[in-house]
DNA sequence: ACCTAAGCGAGACGGTACGTCTCGTCTTGCG
DNA sequence: CGCAAGACGAGACGTACCGTCTCGCTTAGGT
C-alpha cells in the first residue's frame, strides 16, 4: 500500500536531477492521506508535510492536485480483469465485478472519486479524466469486439457504447457509494446490455 | 431564472420570522454565480456578498454548501419528460434525450455536477444525493414498469436496474463533459438496454 | 514592554468590530520577536503564530510589514526629551543624548533600524518613514526656534537644517551600530552645529 | 556600465581555476538588476539566472548578498571629489554636493541603500559597512585637517566628528530618498558645521 | 402600547490551504 | 577542480474561504 514510510526520512537533493526517492515519498504520503482522511482532508500542504518535502518540489512535478491524484491512482496495483473467452457476457460480467471489487476493496475507489470530483472544477483534471476514460473505454471495447467463437455484438453496433454502458454503471455505483450492492445486479445489468431487458416480441 | 437580481437590493429583517426575500435573494445569487463562474468559483462568501446577506444567515438555513446547491437545483424548472406510451423504447429514449438536453442547455448540468462533486467529500451531500437518485430512479422505473400495450420488461427483470443503466449513462456523459455527443448514441444505448446489443443466438 | 503575553491566550471575535485584545496581542508578539530575534527573524507568519492570530487578521489592519513595525515603534514609551530652556546648545545636546539613549537601551533602536531597512525596499514604508521624519524634524526645529532669552539661531538660518543635522548624526550612529560612542562626541557635534567647528577668522 | 551583458553568453569552466569572465558576468548582472529593479527586486537567484551562472558559484565567491553588493559598489567609478584648497568650507561643500550627485545620478545610491539595509540584519554586512564608513570618514577627515592657508578646524576639535556630521547628513538624505533637495541646503549645513548656526554672542 | 424574541446585515476572528518566491545546500557531469 | 544546471527542504509571502462569533438594528406577536 503506502509502504514503510509512515514518516518519510530526511532526504536531500542528489544533484541536478530528480530524486526518485522524493517522488516516491510524495506519492506514498498522498496515498496515506487519502486512505486515512479521504478526499476532504487531502491537501498539497499536508502531503508536503508528511513527505518532508517542500511544496515547490511537489508543484514542480505535479502541476495540479489532480495530476498527483491521477499519478497515485495509476500506480495502484490494478488487478482489474479484461478477460476474453468465447463467452462475451461472462467476460463483461467478470470485468464489471472485478472493477467494482477493485474500487471497493482498496483505496482505489476513494482516489477515483477524488479525481472525478476534482475534474468538476479543474479543467486540467477534466482533460486528464477524459483521456483516461477514453483509454479505458477502448480497453473495454476491446473485450467486446474481440474475435470469439460465440455470439458477439451486432455488427452494426458500436462496441464503444457497450463499453460506456458498462463503465458508467460502475461509475454511478461508485459515486453514490453503493459499491456494495449484490453482484447479481451487475450481472443483470450486463445481461440487459447484451441480450436486452425486454421480453421477446 | 435569476433574472432581476443582478445586485440584490438592501433588505432588512422583517421581525421575528424568516424573510422570504432574503432566502430568494440567496438562491438567486447562488444560481447566478454558478452560471457565471461555474462550480470552481462558487463559495458561500461570494453568495453572501452578492445577495447582500450575512454569512450566518446562509448557514442558518442551509447547513452546508451542498444543501444550498441541492435547493437551487430543485428550484430549476425541470422540463425533463417522463413519457408513458405503448412504446417503452421510445419512452426511455425520449427521457434520456430530454435529460441530456436539460443538463446541457441551462445551468442545471453545472449545478448537478457540483452536487456530485460535493457529495464525494461531504457526507450530508452524499446522503442527499442518494435520496435524490433513489427518487429519480423510482420515477424512471415507473416509466419502465408502466402497464402498456406492447412489449415491456421481462417479468423477472428488476425495472430499477434498467433505470440505473439509463441514468448512469447520462451521469457519465455529464461528468466527463460529453453531453454534446450525437443523439444517436443515446438512442443506441437505450436499444441495447432493452433489446440487447448482441446478435441473436 | 511586551508584557505578560509570552503565549497569547485564546481569543475570539467580539462581533462585527475590531477586538482590541487581538490588536494588542499582535503588537506584543511583534515586539517580542523583534527583541528576541531581531529584524532578520521577523515575519508576519511568526507574529501570527505567536499571537495566536490569523494572518489575514494582521493584514486587515496593517497593510505591510512596515506598518506593523511603525505601529510597534510608536507605542514604545517615548522618553526622548525635547527641552526648551534659555540655553539652546544644552537643549539640543540633551535631546540628542536622550535619543541615543532611547535607541540604545530598549528595543526601540532595533525597531527603528528595521523600519529604515524596510523603507529601502517597500515604497509604503518609505513614505511612512518620510512622514515620520518630517514630524520629528518639526519637533526638533521647534526646540531650535523656540523663543528664548539667550542666543538663538541666526535669523536667516532655517531651523530645519539644524534639526536635520542633529537627527542625521543620530541615524548614522544607529545604523552602523555605534550608539555606544562617548557622549562627548554628541556634545561636540551639537557645539559644531551651533557655534562652528572652525577657529574664528 | 554593465553594457554589453544584457544576456550573458554561455561560458564554461576553464578548468581547475576561477574563470574571471564568470565573476565579471555576475557583477554585471547584479548591477543591472539593481539598476532595473532596485533593491527590492534583487536576489541571488535572479543574479544567477541573468549571469547564466550557478548559484553555488556565486556563494563560493561572495559569502553573502551584502558581499556581492559591496563588491559591486566598490567597482563603481567613484567620481566623488575630495578637494583640498585653502577654503575648507567650500572644500567640504564641494565634497558633499558631489557625494549627493554621485548617489542620485547613477545606480550607486541604490546600491548603497541596499548595503545599509542589508547591514541591519546581516552581521557580516554590518562589519563591512563599519569598515567602509571608517575609511571614508578618514578620507573626509583628511580634507578637514589638511594644512591650508586659511581658517581650519579649531585645534581642540576632532576632525572625525566634522566628517561624521557631513556624511551622516548625506546618509539621511539618501535613506529617506530626498537626494533632490536644493543644493543650498547642503551648503548651509556645511556652513553650520564649520561656522555655527547661531548668532554671535 | 410595550416588550421580548428572533431574523438579519455586517464583518471580525482563528484557521487552513492555496500557489509562488527566494533562500542556501547539495550533486552530477561536462570541460 | 571549476563550473552550469538545477533539484531539494524550508519556510515566508499575500489571498481566498471556511465556519463561528458578536453587535446593533428591525419588526412581529404575545401580553
Amino acid at each position: 500500500m503506502s509502504g514503510e514510510a509512515e514518516e518519510a526520512p530526511r532526504r536531500h537533493s542528489i544533484g541536478a536531477k530528480r530524486n526518485p526517492d522524493t517522488a516516491e515519498a510524495i506519492r506514498a504520503a498522498a496515498l496515506d492521506i487519502l486512505i486515512e482522511e479521504g478526499h476532504a482532508g487531502f491537501s498539497i500542504e499536508k502531503v508536503a508535510r508528511r513527505a518532508r518535502a517542500g511544496k515547490p518540489t511537489i508543484y514542480r512535478w505535479w502541476p495540479s492536485k489532480a495530476a498527483l491524484l491521477l499519478d497515485v491512482y495509476h500506480r495502484q496495483k490494478r488487478d482489474v480483469e479484461y478477460p476474453v473467452t468465447d463467452d462475451l457476457e461472462s467476460d463483461l460480467a467478470l470485468f464489471l465485478a472485478s472493477l467494482l471489487r477493485y474500487w471497493s476493496e482498496g483505496p482505489a475507489g476513494d482516489i477515483f472519486r477524488s479525481i472525478v470530483a476534482e475534474a468538476q472544477s479543474d479543467p486540467a483534471a477534466r482533460e486528464a479524466l477524459q483521456d483516461y476514460i477514453a483509454e479505458r473505454g477502448d480497453q473495454v471495447a476491446g473485450i467486446v469486439s474481440a474475435p470469439r467463437n460465440g455470439p458477439g455484438p451486432a455488427p452494426d453496433f458500436p462496441p464503444r457504447i457497450i463499453a460506456d454502458l458498462v463503465q458508467s454503471y460502475a461509475w454511478m455505483k461508485l459515486l453514490i457509494h453503493s459499491l456494495d450492492e449484490p453482484q447479481e445486479n451487475a450481472r443483470l445489468a450486463v445481461r440487459a446490455i447484451l441480450r436486452g431487458a425486454m421480453t421477446v416480441k
